[in-house]
DNA sequence: ATATTGCTTTATTGATCGTTCCAATTAGAG
DNA sequence: CTCTAATTGGAACGATCAATAAAGCAATAT
């Protein structure tokens, strides 16, 4: 019964993630997001109400395209140890490629703002719980199949590799030697059994 | 010749660490420092140049200091890699005592600013080679007294040590149950001998 | 055909940003 | 005491901040 908007949603997130992933949150100004989304102010408030709500939907958009790649390469695995260690291979890959160094948007955002920002630390918590219970599964079928030993700590471990994984996420922004990641992987998942790297 | 400062420059670097360390360079306004350090802008700017300059000068205060610090954590130790161990009891201790999980100043400037700001990310990825290359020497000092098999590779085993700390920073900032932290230092420390924790 | 609804556009809001200016002040040097 | 030089307090700078007001425009429903 009225005018439909001109532009295309997921788009304008894209183009606004890519600001905020770059220059964080406080370092993004409205005239940035203007820019890169070519919307005109009154669109982005009307569409998205605030500088904030656009950020969180955002972020809710990163965290959900996040875990379905998880998903996705968690469950693609030949065992389940194997399905581990092919994610570090992708993730390993992956790090390499963003030469920038521009990292995690939700680790980075954690960083940012969790001190002071108690809606968002949940949010990103959130996620970060949500991929840690996907270790933590897989890791769970792994003893089930025998693959890892009955009396490793499926629940320690999960968490250990998501340290590592933040950790590697901050070594990234140090734009370190790609041989640098395989290492650290090496030594990630020595407490797993199986090939090495 | 001239009239001396009234104020004492540390005490304004330590103040003005306080909030940056909070909320980040972008997110600290020259307000927030007018207020935290008690100078007016005239002699804020007098003395440091920018806000830039501050902060540049809270980032060396800040990065001697824990070089400092883990120095002589790791000199301290009955044996190399005793101190090691030691380091990491006390790390766990330390960031369970920052409740409001403002994590390491370094590791926060780094994913705030290092995509953008070249001289930031050197500065800093200077610090962390530091600290690294302690690591490093320690471990090779623990091979040459064969508490450390000689097999081992001293410089992959600190890069991940590292890496290990900035995940742990993350984690802070996620405001965990104390017991993960020594959970993830027990499967980090697997990878050297010594006394379990 | 017309009224209604909501998007687009442009200009502008008050607040805050980092920074500078300046007069008053305070010390040491001659 | 006087001159010099730097600090101090505080007002003020232009620029930019996030956000909005208002007018025009487009599409549907009746």
């Amino acid at each position: 019964m009225a005018r439909p908007a001109e532009f295309d949603r997921r788009d304008v997130l894209e183009k606004a993630m890519e600001v905020f992933w770059r220059t964080g949150f406080t370092g993004t100004s409205v005239t940035d997001l203007v820019k890169a989304t070519n919307l005109k102010p009154g669109s982005l408030y009307g569409a998205f109400q605030s500088k904030r709500g656009l950020f969180m939907e955002v972020i809710d958009t990163y965290a959900h395209c996040s875990l379905d790649r998880v998903a996705t390469c968690l469950s693609e695995g030949e065992t389940p140890l194997q399905a581990i260690h092919d994610f570090f291979e992708r993730f390993s890959n992956d790090i390499v490629l963003d030469e920038i160094g521009r990292g995690c948007l939700m680790v980075n955002t954690m960083l940012e703002l969790a001190t002071e920002d108690d809606e968002i630390r949940h949010k990103i918590t959130d996620y970060l719980l949500q991929v840690e219970n996907m270790f933590c599964s897989t890791l769970k079928k792994a003893q089930d199949a025998g693959e890892l030993p009955a009396d490793k700590d499926p629940e320690a471990i999960a968490k250990f590799l998501m340290t590592g994984i933040w950790g590697m996420r901050v070594l990234s922004s140090t734009r370190p030697d790609p041989q640098a990641y395989k290492e650290v992987i090496n030594n990630l998942l020595i407490t797993l059994p199986g090939r090495q790297h």
